[in-house]
DNA sequence: GTTACACACATTGTCAACAATCCTGAAGAC
DNA sequence: GTCTTCAGGATTGTTGACAATGTGTGTAAC
């Protein structure tokens, strides 16, 4: 009698939108397609493989990051945005990225520590060293790692779908000169704070660093990057 | 030449899947359905007289909103905020509110100034006789109101996706007896600040405000609402 | 009485075709 | 020469049907 051949091997229960949703999220975020550039179902469909209902639904999902716009009866366009914009969503990461530094000052345990203590001197020689490339890696692990400390679900969800709008900045940020010199000491206070269990100045020192960011991103307008 | 872009601001059909999801939104959070309740994509259909791909996507969008959950192969079910993340949610609104708070501190113009004061006025008269229906009323119009002056559209836009996730809590927290004598000194320090162009202490005094909101949110919690 | 299995029903996932809409470019009038 | 008008092509919006999956129920074995 027929029981259960019907399972191969692979077990996989993703399913193909968010398969396609993450492969054209990837695709963008590399770059591939450029800010203001349209995308067009029946490409992608190709592209991907996938049926055109599976492209839409994942320009939806998209959408809803704020990746990508739709508008009626004229398709989706990869979002640009603006200075402005640019500087209002740093403006919320840096309050969120406070509350999560104030927390994680709370949470960390020693072995947490430790871990934090290790990417500041790894952070410290990258900028010896003049890796920039490097820097921009390690500056990424501290802060996932600050709001891996912190546990905190909800500002860690919209921080990431934050940081997703801004990759391309965020780039170029990295690119800046100067721009480690300027923020090592901003992270290592934030380590010092976190490490000392002082949540107020875990706070006051990861808005400190923010903001900063937001200066150099004002800058890099300006330079008419 | 100037670089004009054509914007027809006011002739934009809305589409029917965004119908859907405003009524279906609207219809969960005046609590036709319950947290934990299924929606059953067939049912809906019927109830709101789209197809049943209208009704997909318009679930899809309020996954994206937190408002449902939605499992492959399961179907949707009107999302459950425990008490934890109701915590999480609100203290994101807390340093949120408290960076719109500083920056309608540095905006406001005289008129929005009269009408802060407006309100700040009728919250002590509803307090005084015992509206507490009313003040919740009062309540929603200040922190809309600031949002407007600050005019931080990123903000604003997560606050309020934050805000739909949690009407039911919000709503039994205005029936919390003393809730109104407790939070109207908040209220008009926030207005002070703003009428004074002091952000800091806006920020302060708005944090301090949904500070005790999540106070309130332990105790209702501990009561067993 | 309890457990395990198989079948049927209910519900969701996916697809391909059709209808509606918008943009492009050329032709004609002034 | 410039503006308006009007097809033609391309792209998106929507629908209904079909396949895949999960859930509940009834039956038989122990």
């Amino acid at each position: 009698m027929p029981a259960e051949q019907s399972v191969p091997s692979a077990r996989q229960e993703i399913s193909p939108i968010a398969e396609a949703r993450d492969a054209l999220r990837e695709a963008i975020l590399r770059g591939e397609y450029l800010p203001g550039e349209r995308l067009v179902e029946a490409q992608l469909s190709e592209r991907f493989r996938a049926s055109r209902f599976t492209v839409r639904s994942a320009l939806q999902d998209l959408a809803g990051d704020g990746l990508v716009e739709m508008q009626r009866n004229r398709g989706a366009v990869v979002r640009k945005v603006s200075l402005a914009e640019a500087v209002e969503i740093t403006e919320v990461r840096m309050v969120l990225e406070g509350l999560v530094a104030a927390r994680a000052a709370v949470r960390a345990d020693a072995a947490q520590g430790v871990e934090l203590a290790e990417i500041g001197a790894q952070m410290r020689a990258a900028v010896a060293a003049g890796e920039s490339r490097r820097y921009s890696d390690l500056n990424q692990r501290l802060h996932a790692l600050i709001r891996s400390i912190a546990a905190h679900h909800t500002a860690d969800d919209i921080i990431g779908t934050l940081h997703a709008q801004l990759v391309r900045h965020q780039f170029m940020l990295s690119l800046l000169p100067g721009r480690p010199e300027t923020s090592l000491p901003q992270h290592e206070r934030v380590i010092a704070a976190i490490l000392a269990h002082d949540p107020p100045e875990a706070e006051a020192a990861m808005r400190d660093h923010i903001s900063s960011v937001i200066d150099a991103l004002r800058t890099m307008d300006a330079l008419g990057l």
